[in-house]
DNA sequence: ACAATAGGTAAGATTATCTTACTGTCTGTA
DNA sequence: TACAGACAGTAAGATAATCTTACCTATTGT
């Protein structure tokens, strides 16, 4: 599939990614985990490893999860919302065209918020 | 929570619990692994640091998550349903009034067709 | 222009990993 | 018993990576 450098350069973006959506830098972040900053940008530029613990650090701080960083191509979605999962579970259950029917009512619902807040 | 050598060594416990439920020597995955057979025997003893991309590659060699290997609590709902992972991502976007609502809705649908399949 | 912040990069010192070899354990078998 | 083969743990020098400090550029706000 990939190249252990391939792989290592898409970890790097993940991270770069997911630092910059939670609105941290490269300083701040090497304070939280214990590096030095120049760390954080050979990491991101794809220079050096990430060990396996970090992952899960960064994950934590980024509040993303590991998979995502390691990249994992989002084909599963992860719900960690109590209330979510067990819609999900209830969803799982409704036949294909139950289900149809509430995506639709959904999306309606979904449009009528989105007059209000306009985009 | 864990220091760093701690979250290291469950992350290698998970490594030998999934290579023995793989049903593979140390040898075979080094092989694998392009690496030689003392490497994963010191991963396995907690003594080696694992990269990320070989997280992933572990990962795939032994058919588990990375969250798994990574000591991830299967906390989460992995749902794999295209149709489910739209509902859920439209779920998620709902007010928790209305998400309480539809729970109790979802819950009455299903306890109508549980009546016909009488569990 | 100046200061402050963010980020990229170089180079020697430091540390970890790699590679080979040796060791012990267990199992099956002559 | 004795031997062979597979599996796994560990030691030590050679090798390769990372760390640490420093210097540099770009951007932003005063």
């Amino acid at each position: 599939m990939s190249t252990e450098i391939e792989q290592r350069r898409l970890i790097a973006q993940r991270l770069r990614e997911a630092r910059q959506l939670a609105g941290l830098s490269q300083g701040q972040v090497a304070k939280m985990m214990g590096m030095h900053r120049p760390t954080i940008s050979e990491i991101e530029a794809g220079n050096r490893r990430v060990s396996a613990d970090e992952i899960a650090r960064f994950a934590d701080i980024y509040d993303v999860s590991t998979g995502y960083l390691l990249g994992n191509t989002p084909d599963k979605l992860a719900v960690d919302d109590p209330k979510l999962q067990l819609a999900a579970r209830e969803l799982a259950k409704l036949s294909p065209d139950a289900l149809d029917g509430l995506l639709r009512a959904l999306a309606a619902v979904r449009t009528e918020s989105d007059d209000k807040a306009k985009d």
